[in-house]
DNA sequence: CTGAAAGCGCTTACAG
DNA sequence: CTGAAAGCGCTTACAG
C-alpha cells in the first residue's frame, strides 16, 4: 500500500527494514524452516511493505503474462467446466495465464506441498485456485510461508483454517429447495449430501433442516445421507432411501450429478418423476436442461465464482487485503419439470 | 546432441569454449550489439553445443514439472473440450503442466509472436499446442528460431509451411458420410464446410466429391458452401440451401456444431429430420447423443488427437525426430437417427 | 535460530 | 570490439 517507493527494493533493503541480515531474508524467501516465527513475520511484513520481487519473479513478470495455478478435478462434469470457463474469462481480461497442474484434488493429500509451493515460487506464479478440494492447515502453511495466495472454491473442509474461499449461499439454497417441496405438499423429503464435513454440503443440509423446522415437519435421520457429490452416490443413496418402509416422496440432491444418479435409479425401479418422486438438484449446470424431465435445481453462479476466485487471488498477490475471507454469491432456485405435488395430493 | 556433458555449463564454460571472456558471452545473451558478427557466431555455437541455460531457465526447469502451452478456443463446445481432456490425460501421465494462455486462435494473427516466444523461452516452456488455429510461416519462425516445438491439431491452414500437425482421416470420413447418404438413396446432397482453405475441411469436401463421382452423381457448386465450423453458419447455410429451387434432400455438415445449426433452421422451417431432410455431422462429440433426433456423425478420436499432440511436442522437445510431420488417426461413421431415405423413396 | 564471511554467476563501467 | 576489474544481488557453509 504505502510509501517507501524510491527504487526497486533489493534483498538488502528488506533486510535493513526488517532489522535482520540478508541471509535471513533469503531463507524466508526460499521457504526454509530454520527461521523463527517472529523473525519470519517481521521479514514478511518488510517484504510486503516494500513490494519486494525476486529477480526470478521480476523477470517472469516483466517478460510476459503472470501465471496462476489451478487444481480442478477433471472437466468431465459441468460443475468444474463452468468454473473453469469463468476463470478463463477473467484470465483473458486480466491478462494472466492459467496453469493446469497434474495434481487433481484426489492427489492433493499425498502431494509434496513444500516442493510444489517451491516450484510455484520459482516459476513466478501469482497464486493458486483450488476447486472443491480439501486443504489441511499444514498444506496451507507451505503456501502461506511463501506468500503465495490460495483461494478455494467450495472447499471440502470443515469450515476453519482461515482459508480464503468463494462459494454461494448454500444455506439459503438448501432452504429454498426444501420450501419449494414443502409448498408442493411434500412432507417426506430426503437429503442426499456431499462428503462428510464439506462446508457447502453441511450448509445446504442446515438450510433443509431450517425449512422443515419452520413448517413443523420433523426431520428424520434416515432421510439424511451424506457421502459424496457423485453420480454413483445418487444411485446408491436412492436405492437405500427407496428401500425404507416409509419412502420419501421427494429427494433433494446435494448436486446435479447426484440428482442424475437419483434419476437413473428411480427410472430403474419404475418410478416416474415427478409423479411418483419429486427431485431437486443443486448447481444449476447445463445438464438440468438436458434431462427428461428437465431438472429443478438450485443454481449456483459457477462462472462468476470462478471469476471472483481469480480476481481474489490477483488482489492478494498485489498485496491488497480482502474485505472478507469468505465470499458468498447468491443462489437461485430454478423450477423446471422434476417437481410436483406428491401422488396422494395430485388432482 | 553430442558429447561434452560433464557438469551444468555456466557462462564461464561457454566463454572458455568460445575462446572469449565472460562479459562477451553476457553481451550475446542479452542481445547487445557491441559484439562482432564473427564473435557472436562463435559464442552462439558454443551456447548451443553446451546446451547452456540461464539460471532462470535452469531453475524453472529443474524445479518441477515441465510446462507446455496450449492455445484453444474456449471450451464452450465439445470439440475443444474433448481435445483438452485428452491433452490433460496425457499431461497427468507425463507429469507436465498445461498453460492455458490468454491468446485465443482469433487473436493469434495480431499477437506479438516474438515477444510471446521469448516469454515461453524464459519461462522454460517445452512447446506449444494449437487447436484449430491458423499459423503463418512468419509466426512459426519465431518459435522455430528458439527451438520451441509447435504442433497444430486440425490446422486451419492451407496445407504447407511444414507445420507438424495431428488430425484424422478427413477425406475418408467425408467419403464415408457421403456414401452412407448415397446408399440411402439421396442424390441431392449438400456440403456445409469450414473456413476456406482449412486443410481438414477441404479434405472432407474432397471425400464427399470422391463418393459422388464414384457413383456417377454430378456435383453442384451451389450445394457446396464453406465458411466456418460454427453453429451460426449452420443456420445461415441451411437457409441458403433451402431457398434453392432444387433443394438438397440431405446435408453433410463439416462439424457437429454446424449440424446443430442445420437442425435448428430445419426445425424453424417446419422440416422433419430425417423424414424431410437427412443430416450428417462431423466430429462425433457428445452432442450427437443429446439432440433429437440423435445425430449421425463422423466421429474423430478427439481425446486421442489431444494425447498424440502432447506426446509429439514432448518428443520434439527431447530432440527426437518425428516419423512424420502429419499424423492422421482413423475416423468412424456412427449412424444414429438423423439420416433416412429421401421422401420420394420412403416406403 | 542468526549472521559474518566467503562464494557464485552474471553484469556493468571503462580502459585500450 | 574486447576483456580485466569491480560490482551486484543472492546463496551457502558454518561458527556461535
Amino acid at each position: 500500500m504505502a510509501s517507501t517507493d524510491r527504487k526497486k527494493p533489493v534483498l538488502a533493503t528488506v533486510a535493513a527494514l526488517a532489522g535482520v541480515s540478508a541471509p535471513t531474508v533469503s531463507k524466508v524467501l526460499n521457504g526454509r524452516d530454520d527461521v523463527s516465527a517472529a523473525t519470519r513475520a517481521r521479514v514478511q511484513a518488510a517484504l510486503e511493505e516494500l513490494g519486494y520481487e525476486s529477480p526470478v519473479q521480476r523477470r517472469a513478470r516483466s517478460s510476459g503474462p503472470a501465471m496462476v495455478d489451478l487444481v480442478i478435478d477433471g472437466i468431465k462434469t459441468y460443475y468444474p467446466l463452468e468454473v473453469l470457463t469463468g476463470i478463463l474469462d477473467y484470465a483473458a481480461v486480466a491478462g494472466v495465464e492459467i496453469v493446469l497442474g497434474n495434481i487433481t484434488p484426489g492427489k492433493m493429500r499425498s502431494a509434496n506441498h513444500e516442493q510444489w509451493a517451491q516450484h510455484m515460487l520459482e516459476s513466478g506464479r501469482k497464486g493458486l485456485i483450488l476447486v472443491t478440494s480439501e486443504v489441511t492447515a499444514k498444506q496451507l502453511e507451505s503456501f502461506h510461508r511463501r506468500n503465495i495466495p490460495v483461494v478455494v472454491i467450495d472447499p471440502l473442509n470443515p469450515p476453519n483454517h482461515g482459508i480464503v474461499s468463494v462459494g454461494s449461499t448454500n444455506w439459503a439454497g438448501g432452504k429454498a429447495a426444501t420450501e419449494h417441496l414443502l409448498d408442493l405438499g411434500h412432507r417426506r423429503i430426503a437429503y442426499l449430501g456431499g462428503p462428510a464435513g464439506a462446508e457447502c454440503s453441511v450448509a445446504r443440509q442446515h438450510g433443509y433442516l431450517a425449512a422443515l423446522m419452520a413448517r413443523g415437519v420433523p426431520s428424520r435421520p434416515e432421510y439424511m445421507v451424506s457421502e459424496s457429490f457423485s453420480h454413483d452416490f445418487g444411485v446408491r443413496g436412492t436405492r437405500a432411501l427407496l428401500a425404507l418402509a416409509d419412502r420419501p416422496t421427494a429427494i433433494f440432491a446435494g448436486s446435479d450429478s447426484t440428482a442424475l444418479g437419483v434419476l437413473e435409479e428411480a427410472r430403474r425401479q419404475g418410478l416416474r418423476i415427478p409423479e411418483d418422486l419429486s427431485l431437486v438438484g443443486f448447481d444449476g449446470t447445463n445438464v438440468t436442461e438436458q434431462t427428461l424431465p428437465r431438472l429443478t435445481s438450485v443454481a449456483q453462479p459457477l462462472k462468476e465464482m470462478g471469476r471472483v476466485a481469480l480476481r481474489s487471488v490477483l488482489r492478494m498477490a498485489d498485496g491488497e487485503v480482502l474485505d472478507s475471507r469468505r465470499v458468498e454469491l447468491a443462489t437461485e432456485l430454478v423450477i423446471r419439470d422434476s417437481t410436483a405435488a406428491p401422488a396422494g395430493l395430485a388432482a
